[in-house]
DNA sequence: TTCGGTACCTGGTGTTGCCAAGTACTGGTG
DNA sequence: CACCAGTACTTGGCAACACCAGGTACCGAA
């Protein structure tokens, strides 16, 4: 979709990761996949690892390494009470960003 | 609201300000005083200054100066064809991922 | 043995919003 | 007159984040 959506997932990318983990646990490739059945299909794999590591290191998330079949060790994140309070807060920014936008919206008025 | 707004705002103010000039020709410090009415209470003089040179330089807005009573003279911001078209462009990738993100939201399961 | 699929990591780049400070013009107040 | 608040625009440096472009490593099948 170009240039246009790689600047709005800025701060948005986070909050997407974090409700997926609220859904279950899952590690950095399934996410990725995810992302790209959701319909995010250009998105980089190294930009998800790389928020997984922010989102680690900020002690949102808690991490099993767990054996594969198919490859290297799953790193599997799993969200934390910490990281569930900063979805909540995700959800309501984003509610009120969505909420602002909807009144610049032509069809709004 | 911190951070996580400000990261938010990414990619996203463009395409308000846009909205905001497909409304109205405006000037700079009105879009701030607009954007703050709206909510938007800590956005930052100098980012919407510096928003309105960029997309001036991409050429989709036309640019008048008027004298002012009140001080400096305004430079009256007008959306031009080709920020029609990038304002429609923003609709569109912001639909895409308002969608997505709702399908991603506990309430909508 | 090579190749594709799985799985993760990393250094560098560009865009963008914030911070902080500055310029300049006007009208009102003491 | 001097000063200040409000109006109006500008700018250099910073931090965060998604992308790019590569790399490592492990496995099974052809």
């Amino acid at each position: 979709m170009g240039k246009q959506q790689t600047e709005m997932l800025k701060g948005v990318l986070e909050g997407m990761v974090l409700a997926i983990l609220a859904e279950r646990p899952a590690y950095g490739y399934e996410i990725t996949a995810r992302l790209r059945d959701l319909g995010f299909t250009d998105i980089v794999e190294g930009t998800v690892y790389a928020l997984l590591v922010r989102i680690e290191q900020r002690g949102l998330v808690d991490i099993e390494k767990v054996p594969s079949e198919k490859g290297p060790p799953r790193k599997v994140y799993t969200l934390g009470p910490e990281g569930h309070d900063q979805l909540t807060e995700f959800w309501s920014t984003w509610k009120f960003l969505a909420d602002r936008i909807d009144t610049l919206q032509p069809k709004g008025n």
